[in-house]
DNA sequence: TTGGGGAAATGAACACTGTTCATTTTATTT
DNA sequence: AAATAAAATGAACAGTGTTCATTTCCCCAA
């Protein structure tokens, strides 16, 4: 019986080396970079082997993203000592554009780039997001308790909520916001997210 | 004289046609299915022909994603004639909706794709991009003169509005609004824009 | 200790990609 | 008609993800 155990804790081990040397690379040199002879060399095995743990490229970084999405609800933790549930709504948008500001691949990664969601195991359903948009709509939810967002649908709201956000964070990390011209990039995410607070207050 | 004016127009005529070729490709195959062989194939050239006309891959797809601003700015010519400017900004986000929607490839290349931007012409200014954006700043700038958002910044005023409505286009392009298991992309979208104005009126 | 069986790792090979460049074909000028 | 210039070719290069026959390794029984 143990042998068994010890060899799935053993692919289970295997698995993970591959997935933080991936990782390593994937933050230093960026997706394009990110390739299985790339991996393979820095692992110190043969490409072919990494198919003996991963079906797939895309099943490769279908786990980074989801490293991504815990990164991403650990700095949401803190939050959870916030009692007004509106003052934690602002506080959860501020830390959503940092995380997107100091995670830029990974932010890619898990909000835009294919790769993640053509993995088999969320073709269609998208377990991750489902997770953490599941934070926005209980805050949301907190927040109609108390008087806030009468009579909106929260599926909608949060949809707005969460769009808005993560436009912002996505004309950064696509390099849109090339499209103004003296603004620096820190200055129009501050300024975004300032503003369209503003916005959702007076709602 | 006339020769060599001929032989420009026919520069430009075979451009032309392994434009048309790559975006018959593009739009009915998307972006991964277009590569260079598929577009010689396709007009009957062969694959090194194509880089006597375009030095790289990304220019021809620079070239595609600037006819997607063109057809998105024809799109919004019927708005001249809305005269109040308030109104005409809300129809403007329609359309703008509307365009994402109806032109998926379209819009992830011109808003989303790194191929466009990675191209010589315009690597570190997105020309197209700042062009569309000032039709966004003329109608805010006319909406103030109207009374409207008094006191704000038009430049972070843009960049919050256009962020909006590019998030919900970008989650809808790049499948993420499939972290909505029960809602469908259509409704999602049409009540993001409609909870969206809502606020935008507010402020 | 040895041999056999099964799992793990290999790396050459396949089909594909964008791109280049010596060669051939075509067009223009002398 | 010959010489020159321009245009098109397609094989070749270096790269990609992926597969699979082969080899290597480890573990257990005799």
């Amino acid at each position: 019986m143990s042998i068994t155990e010890r060899k799935q804790r053993e692919k289970l081990e295997m698995r993970r080396i591959i997935l933080d040397a991936a990782k390593a690379i994937f933050l230093e040199k960026g997706f394009r970079s990110t390739g299985i002879r790339n991996i393979a060399e820095k692992i110190e095995y043969s490409p072919g082997t990494i198919y003996l743990y991963f079906s797939d490229k895309d099943e490769i970084f279908h786990a980074l993203h989801e490293e991504g999405f815990r990164k991403m609800l650990d700095m949401m933790q803190p939050l959870k000592h916030v009692t007004d549930p509106m003052e934690r709504l602002i506080a959860m948008g501020k830390v959503y554009m940092e995380f997107a500001y100091s995670n830029k691949e990974l932010y890619d990664l898990m909000f835009i780039m294919e790769a993640p969601i053509n993995a088999e195991q969320d073709r269609e359903k998208w377990e991750m997001g489902n997770r953490t948009l599941n934070f926005l709509k209980e805050v949301l939810t907190e927040c109609q308790v108390k008087g806030h967002f009468t009579g909106m649908n929260i599926e909608y709201l949060s949809f707005t909520i969460w769009s808005s956000l993560h436009g912002m964070c996505a004309l950064y990390c696509r390099n849109r916001c090339q499209a103004y011209e003296h603004e620096k990039e820190t200055e129009l995410l501050r300024n975004g997210i300032e503003y369209f607070t503003k916005m959702l207050l007076k709602v």
